[in-house]
DNA sequence: CTTTATTGTAAAGGAAGCTTGACGTAAAAT
DNA sequence: ATTTTACGTCAAGCTTCCTTTACAATAAAG
């Protein structure tokens, strides 16, 4: 699964380490997030989409590889 | 989290059985949601609403206790 | 040059998602 | 009356998400 939470990251002027703060992860997660280490949980994209004022399909994006 | 997993799966006509092999889970998977006994992941929520011809917005609802 | 900010890696452990299998109940179909 | 369909519970076990802690690299700022 991809992601764009660098760049919306990016827009709204955050560090990994303050974006952490704002959604209460840590900011391990927040790096392994974006890394596409692994995916968020359903609540944490959703309220990331809410932080980034958009909708979860805006932020991630599903692959090949999510279909079993 | 509350869901309309049961009002999307009724309107397509799909038995929970159904709809797990839709989504390529087990129908515990289904149960469990549907009762709200756990979320799904990201991109079970994802395919979700692509069966279902909507968004994960429309199907999925954050309430308080999934902010931290 | 030293400090500070930001991003990154690694690893151990706990919490949550998902599977499989076995079993129970109720309603509809034959 | 028996079979089938649909929904449900419980439990064990594996995988994935997330945390914490510690350490490293880079670049910009003082």
């Amino acid at each position: 699964m991809k992601n764009k939470v660098p760049e919306y990251r990016k827009i709204y002027g955050y560090s990994q380490d303050k974006l952490a703060e704002k959604l209460g992860v840590s900011r391990q997660t927040i790096i392994s997030i974006e890394k596409g280490k692994y995916n968020p949980s359903l609540p944490l994209a959703m309220i990331m989409a809410k932080v980034f004022e958009t909708n979860v399909e805006s932020i991630f994006f599903l692959e090949e590889e999510d279909y079993r």
